[in-house]
RNA sequence: GGGCCCAUCGUCUAUCGGCUAGGACGGGACCCUCACACGGUCCAGGGCCAGGUUCAAUUCCUGGUGGGCCCACCA
């Protein structure tokens, strides 16, 4: 055989995915392990390097697990439900959701994701991705939306669905209520605004202090600590508002911080925070929001109508000013809530929602975080924080269009809801009702329901989809106990729990056998990388540059599993040496053939000891799905020991013919290709066709060699070589020069005559080591 | 404010409480030695701080500091 060039050529990639594509992984008796791949979310262009890197890990989860014997499924599937690319239509297009038609609006996102599917599907192809592209899933399939609204269907049918309206968390932005777990804080500096109010009955002049005075209108309560001793006489007495002149009742309540401000707070019926959400809740004081849809002061505001929420703040704080009861304004910075996905500040805004009930569930999916398998182990403890701090159920309804349209329709006159039979994908808000008439009042007139759902309703039932629990309920029983779940941490909250939660209601069983946690990929001085940072690095020149395997190898060697990873070219060029030094080495093997059957010498013992040792720590770190840990393992082996001292002290005798080196040459390469090949399946395959005439898939995990008891140690050969080198680089004489005198100790008898051929030693003696140059 | 995780050369990491803390990337010097200059050889460079346990601590414990993440949150 040939392989002429110096170096491994990415083009070569290419090749092998055509031989792929005409010979797909040949189905194996073992059992069989499902990976319920995530699917990437098409959301605007680069896509991000990390994630990237992300998919070229689940493809070695992929095809580790094909080493280990297990029949693998790896499906693909692209997310195109939600809020994402309605924002990205929105601004490519320059249009709006809220007043462009949703039909016209629904066809502009899909559009749009059509074209970024289709990059992120060429990408994960390019990377050398062993999954099922003959049958990707798309979430906003038709097919796919008819499950969500299924499981919908069905949940309501067991009544854990209701509806309700209470204060939530609503972005303006967006015009959605959106749930705890999309929402994220970030300072905003801000005053805090100490405003006079007088107290009726004694005519006393009380301070209070506020970050939100533009919601004056609805106050409803004046609040001390009961601790508060200052305030003790104020106790069932009534405030006066300035500026609206409203009369309200001053209690004392433990939410009141006494270091706070003056102590005093004002609580508003128009909650200005979570806490004060609670507040009413627990006092049984109805809402009474001022803040409209749009994040606008609605007429309750009075002279405030119409003013955005920041304006009205600027506004009343002016006429406050004016009327002299605003005593100080303070700058700081404030934790604001913000919407994750737009960055509007968040609202708390009445709106009727559906919510599905998840509190009763949490004692089972606490137990479910504690059974499953987690890689890294330490990664549980984020989904059981996760778990503790849940304390309200999840409202599924969000007023969007490019999603899973909730499945009822409404009686005209009675308000009847109605579902239809599950199965095929309904869109209420421009189907015709499939109900001849109102079960309840016999009215046959109808309206559809226009909102949908949290897109998170749709990807939690992917480990029920990828597994066939919709098409084939045998076949998901038989698979659902080995499924694999590969993600990112920063979904553990999302996509992890709501997993569980659903699978569990639907099924009553846990989702996922393991959990397999990736950290973020990071820029190369360690900062999260963000499209308004400017520092996403676009995955695709960098392939086109260096090639799949590369990049894959520099994946699994760059960072230890769950930890984030730097995003560095640099280290991504130094991960390439490594494919050059692979492949020179098998150029130097590859013309050695011995077929005869020959007896290993202690030096090729040696190297097998070595190897046994290697297949050991592969197996080790393939079972917990760790890549980091043959990789480095593979590297060191070959690039440290190996090459250059195996290889070196059996040079002579190869080239002499000699049948044991050969073959133990052989032996090592074969394994080598064969544990590598997870990470970089391109030029293994390639070279494993070339050298043992078969693919190097299929192959069963290597077997270590006995391992057998030698004189010397490793470190002890490794030292002795180094040193020989070393004397004659101190002398500044080539590598080739002669050693006039050799001296070993005993333990070093039996290798002998290879270092002696291979350091042109010209007379040995015994002792402890030491060089002598002519 | 509460919790979780982490802390070793510039970077990524190794090290059952015990040899001079090992390797890789990057840096420097020399060498184109017949598989490989995407190579070889050599060099420089590190235990966050303070206590404690111990014959012995990078390793175990406590506190601090510094990161990361999560939750709560100043009305």
């Amino acid at each position: 055989m040939e392989l002429t060039a110096k170096a491994w050529s990415k083009s070569l990639e290419s090749e092998m995915l055509q031989r792929w594509q005409r010979e797909p992984h040949p189905e194996r008796k073992g059992k069989t392990l499902t990976i319920d791949t995530p699917p990437p979310y098409p959301s605007g262009r680069p896509w991000h390097i990390g994630a990237a890197a992300h998919y070229a890990q689940i493809d070695m989860i992929a095809r580790a697990s094909r080493l280990l014997g297990w029949n693998v499924r790896f499906p693909i599937g692209i997310d195109r439900n939600g809020v994402p690319v309605e924002m990205y239509t929105e601004k490519k297009l320059g249009i709006s959701l809220h007043t462009t038609p949703r039909e016209q609006f629904v066809a502009a996102c899909r559009t749009a994701l059509d074209d970024l599917e289709a990059e992120m599907l060429s990408i994960m192809k390019t990377m050398g991705l062993s999954g099922d592209f003959a049958h990707v899933y798309r979430t906003d399939s038709p097919e796919y939306r008819s499950r969500t609204q299924a499981t919908f269907i069905d949940l309501w049918k067991r009544g854990l669905i209701y509806e309700d309206s209470r204060l939530n968390n609503w972005c303006p932005g967006c015009m959605t209520t959106v749930s705890d777990n999309e929402v994220g804080y970030k300072e905003i500096p801000t005053f805090l605004n100490h405003v006079e109010f007088r107290v009726k009955e004694t005519g006393q002049q009380i301070t209070i202090a506020t970050t939100r005075p533009e919601l004056l209108c609805t106050a409803a309560l004046v609040v001390f600590n009961p601790r508060d001793e200052r305030y003790h006489s104020l106790e069932g007495k009534t405030a006066l508002v300035p500026f609206y002149n409203l009369e309200i009742p001053i209690i004392s309540h433990p939410i009141a911080d006494p270091a706070f401000g003056s102590g005093l707070m004002y609580m508003s019926r128009s909650a200005g925070d979570l806490n004060a959400v609670r507040f009413l809740r627990e006092m049984g004081i109805p809402y009474d929001v001022c803040i409209t849809e749009e994040g606008r002061m609605n007429d309750k505001a009075g002279p405030l109508v119409g003013l955005s929420v920041r304006k009205a703040r600027e506004r009343i704080s002016d006429e406050l000013r004016k009327l002299g009861v605003l005593a100080k304004e303070e700058q700081i910075n404030h934790q604001t809530p913000v919407c994750e996905r737009s960055k509007h500040e968040i609202e708390y805004i009445a709106m009727p929602e559906y919510y599905l009930k998840q509190v009763e569930f949490l004692p089972v999916l606490k137990q479910y975080a504690q059974e499953m398998g987690f890689h890294p182990e330490a990664h549980r403890q984020i989904l059981l924080d996760w778990i503790a701090a849940v304390t309200m159920d999840w409202p599924i309804s969000r007023r969007r269009f490019y999603a899973t349209e909730i499945p009822i329709w409404y009686c005209a006159a009675c308000r009847h809801p109605h579902l239809p039979t599950p199965g095929s994908y309904v869109q209420p808000w421009k189907d015709t009702a499939p109900f001849a008439a109102c079960t309840k009042c016999g009215n046959d007139r109808f309206v559809g329901e226009d909102r949908t759902f949290d897109t998170w309703m749709d990807s939690s039932i992917s480990p029920l989809v990828v597994t066939g629990y919709f098409t084939d309920k045998g076949l998901h029983r038989k698979l659902a106990a080995t499924v694999v779940r590969p993600q990112a941490k920063d979904i553990i909250r999302t996509w992890l729990f709501y997993s569980l939660l659903r699978c569990h209601q639907l099924t009553g069983k846990r989702a996922f056998a393991r959990a397999w946690i990736m950290g973020y990929g990071v820029d190369e001085k360690g900062e999260k990388m963000s499209k308004s940072k400017g520092n996403v690095i676009d995955p695709i020149p960098i392939l086109e540059k260096y090639g799949a395997d590369q990049f894959r190898f520099w994946c699994a060697q760059e960072t230890s599993l769950g930890s984030d990873f730097r995003c560095s070219e640099d280290r991504i060029v130094g991960a390439g040496k490594f494919l050059t030094k692979l492949w020179n080495t098998v150029r130097f093997i590859a013309p050695f053939q011995s077929k005869e059957p020959a007896a290993v010498r202690p030096l090729d013992q040696w190297i097998l000891n070595e190897l046994a040792s290697l297949v050991k720590q592969c197996k080790a770190g393939y079972d917990d799905l760790n890549f980091f840990v043959p990789a480095t393992a593979i590297r060191t082996f070959l690039w440290n020991v190996f090459a250059p001292h195996y290889l070196e002290l059996a040079k002579v005798r190869a080239y002499r013919g000699d049948a044991a080196a050969i073959q133990t040459l052989h032996t090592c390469l074969r394994a080598l290709l064969q544990l590598l090949s997870p990470i970089t399946p391109f030029i293994t395959d390639y070279l494993h066709r070339e050298l043992y005439g078969s693919p190097v898939t299929g192959q069963p995990f290597p077997k270590p060699p006995a391992a057998r008891k030698l004189p010397f140690t490793t470190d002890q050969l490794l030292q002795l070589d180094s040193m020989i080198w070393k004397a004659k680089k101190d002398r500044g004489l080539s590598l080739k020069a002669p050693v006039a005198l050799l001296t070993v100790p005993a333990a070093f008898a039996s290798i002998e005559q290879e270092l002696v051929e291979t350091h042109g030693v010209q007379q040995v003696a015994r002792g402890e080591p030491a060089v002598q140059l002519a």
